[in-house]
DNA sequence: TTCCTTGCAAATCGTTTGCATAATG
DNA sequence: CATTATGCAAACGATTTGCAAGGAA
């Protein structure tokens, strides 16, 4: 169970850390072989496992039935464009409340949740008025 | 396009109807085969997306990876326990200005929310507490 | 040398779909 | 009769897994 060093990790996980775009599975692996040419899908799906699980990053679950990953793991929720299926991130500790607020209304113990808020991103919303304008 | 009517989709319905358990397509499945023995999974999935698209249920998505379905469509939330994974309803009005205040941090139009609550459900914490007192 | 990690391919699992037939309006 | 719905089985897409070979401690 010791975690052992490895390049394929350190790739995946390099790929990942600045992105904001929350990519998928399938993304990553594109992403990462132009480092890593040979790298196989199910290396990739075993490194995000572990990355996930040593607290590395986190997943996103949108709504699309793939699940995203996302390489900021602080307190943040996530937008979903119903447009075009961006995945943003919306900070806000100010909601952190509605936590202890469910605990009001719930009988067993709250520990933590997720939100995540749809609506149409300001990119569309510019398209959309650029195409009534017409 | 017109819907007609169906003997399958009425017995999916009706079994779902008074269900507070968010059962996943499958249980749907062996649940509906007790009115209908040679009833097809793909039916029960057809049946199952033609509800949700004239609105009589809803698809909760736990984070398991399984489409949970919900016959409850007023406002309201869920809690998944990371113990035993019963998903329960959380009823509470009150968080739903967190839509405005997410508005404020967020330069997109944003229409709707979703939030899931996390931690031990009531049953799980008696267990955990009668297996202390041993 | 030990044991974790990889690439590959096959397997899994939830879900969708094509098609000929049955049921509905 | 026109059309929607069904059962069946095959197809799908995302993810997992078994295994023999490779790489790190």
């Amino acid at each position: 169970m010791a975690l052992k060093h490895s390049r394929q990790r350190d790739a995946i996980y390099d790929f990942l850390k600045d992105r904001k775009d929350h990519p998928t599975a399938e993304t990553v692996y594109m992403g990462v072989r132009e480092q890593i040419p040979n790298i196989s899908l199910g290396t990739v799906y075993r490194n995000l496992m572990v990355l996930k699980e040593t607290g590395k990053i986190r997943t996103v679950e949108v709504g699309d039935g793939i699940v995203h990953f996302d390489p900021d793991t602080s307190e943040h929720n996530h937008f979903i464009c119903t447009s075009c299926g961006r995945v943003e991130d919306i900070k806000m500790q100010s909601i952190s409340s509605i936590k202890s607020i469910a605990s009001e209304h719930f009988p067993g113990k709250i520990t933590g949740y997720t939100a995540y808020f749809y609506g149409i991103c300001e990119k569309c919303l510019v398209e959309e008025k650029a195409a009534a304008g017409e």
